[in-house]
DNA sequence: TGGCATAAGTGGTCATACCAGTTGACAAGA
DNA sequence: TCTTGTCAACTGGTATGACCACTTATGCCA
């Protein structure tokens, strides 16, 4: 049994919620502008605070633009959201996981990841070095529970992050990292011999270690390039259904 | 002359800047609390409402954890930001831009590109690929006003970007713009081999419209790789002073 | 020692004003 | 007819003060 913390919200992140949905999902369109604060106090049955700090949010992720006098317009989050928005993309109105969005997100994955590896080998600290040596040696521990090398996998890419010193990267694999909690029980089987593949990440930690840059960058590449794979048999796979 | 917007902005902007600014310049360290919302109404002489209001934006951008009777406590933005927090980190607290930044911005760019290109080879629609085309046509026309093909490169990746049909290009390449456009000046000349390369422009296009993924990508790749060393050398130019 | 009330401090919600910018209708003037 | 100014009716922005709900530390009590 495995216990989560319970849920707690806000009026206003309830609030943000449905706004939130209505516009990814095309019922506000952009270039109008949203009802009124008074009209959606009045259709939500909250007080105007509640919908102003909602709408703040709203426009700190990119999809409304607030101006005084004018009311609050919908913008085109394609072109004005922020990868953080990618989690909220994740899951269709019918409750179903776009895959669009999961093979847009194992392609960034697959374009960044190399190029960390080729970095961290480059740049990463004694320190940062030495963790990712042992963080391979749990993983070669551990070899054969899929799920456990999972979660290794993570921190092992989490620590080729950060050593490759690169704050895009590291921002970027942020908004990556909760789309990908999301969907982290599907993917253990799509993603299953990348996962298992403690070789190859043997061979990046050592290429890290002797600051290898082109044989980090390489066998990463390999390496995501399995789960890439993986992940096109699987939508194959749905697609035939 | 060129006349610009009067910048507007409201006092929970004002509260969000100054909050901001405190936590990413770690003058509010991770873990700790912000001054309660009544404090920092009387620290910064303004109603609760707008702090409010600047609190669940600070939250929103992953600054800020919130928690009902306890406080809101600040995150490492390191590893709960987004990319759209880019553009606040570009600028030290000297006023001075930070390096590292723009060299971060730039490996992304160059990580991301080359794929972009690729996968905007295999599928995008007839009607980007002759925009793809004709944007090389404009460059073509221009060739040699460096500032005005420097607008027409932004276009040029832009149309890639939406060719590639990825939601995640998309959005990070939002947040990347964001940060472009504010040194873009000083870009012009550092990116100046790279900007008059229509040549590979070209390529690339042709690339796109025969379907060449392969092509697309390594041309794409060349030509990012100019970039990357024209700001190599300009760091090492910087250095040196 | 362990459990429980309590008080003080925190964020969350609410109602009600009023200020300030935007927009469109419309009348007065050129 | 076209321009210009005025005005009324919107919109968001700011302000106040009250109260609710949750957390935490304190200290008492069994």
């Amino acid at each position: 049994m495995s216990l989560r913390p319970v849920a707690r919200a806000s009026l206003s992140d309830h609030v943000f919620e449905q706004l939130t949905t209505e516009i990814v999902e095309g019922r506000f369109e952009p270039g109008t502008a949203l009802p009124s604060e008074r009209a959606l106090c009045e259709a939500l049955q909250v007080n105007r605070g509640a919908v102003r700090e909602a709408v703040k949010r709203l426009a700190q992720a990119g999809l409304v633009d607030s101006q005084h006098g004018s009311g609050h317009h919908v913008l085109d989050f394609r072109r004005s959201a922020g990868l953080d928005l990618l989690p909220r993309l994740l899951f269709r109105a019918d409750g179903d996981v776009d895959l669009q969005v999961v093979r847009s997100v194992m392609e960034l994955r697959s374009a960044v990841g190399p190029d960390a590896a080729g970095r961290c080998a480059e740049r990463a600290t004694a320190a940062q070095q030495a963790a990712v040596t042992a963080l391979v040696d749990d993983m070669e521990r551990v070899a054969g529970d899929t799920a456990v090398l999972q979660g290794l996998a993570i921190r092992f890419w989490d620590l080729v992050i950060d050593g490759s010193d690169n704050i895009a990267y590291r921002l970027a694999y942020n908004a990556l990292s909760e789309v990908y909690d999301q969907v982290r029980p599907a993917l253990i089987e799509v993603l299953g011999d990348e996962i298992r593949d403690v070789a190859r990440c043997r061979q990046i930690a050592e290429a890290i270690q002797s600051r290898d840059a082109t044989t980090a960058r390489e066998v990463a590449r390999a390496l995501t390039d399995r789960g890439m794979q993986g992940m096109r048999d699987a939508l194959a796979l749905l697609e035939d259904r």
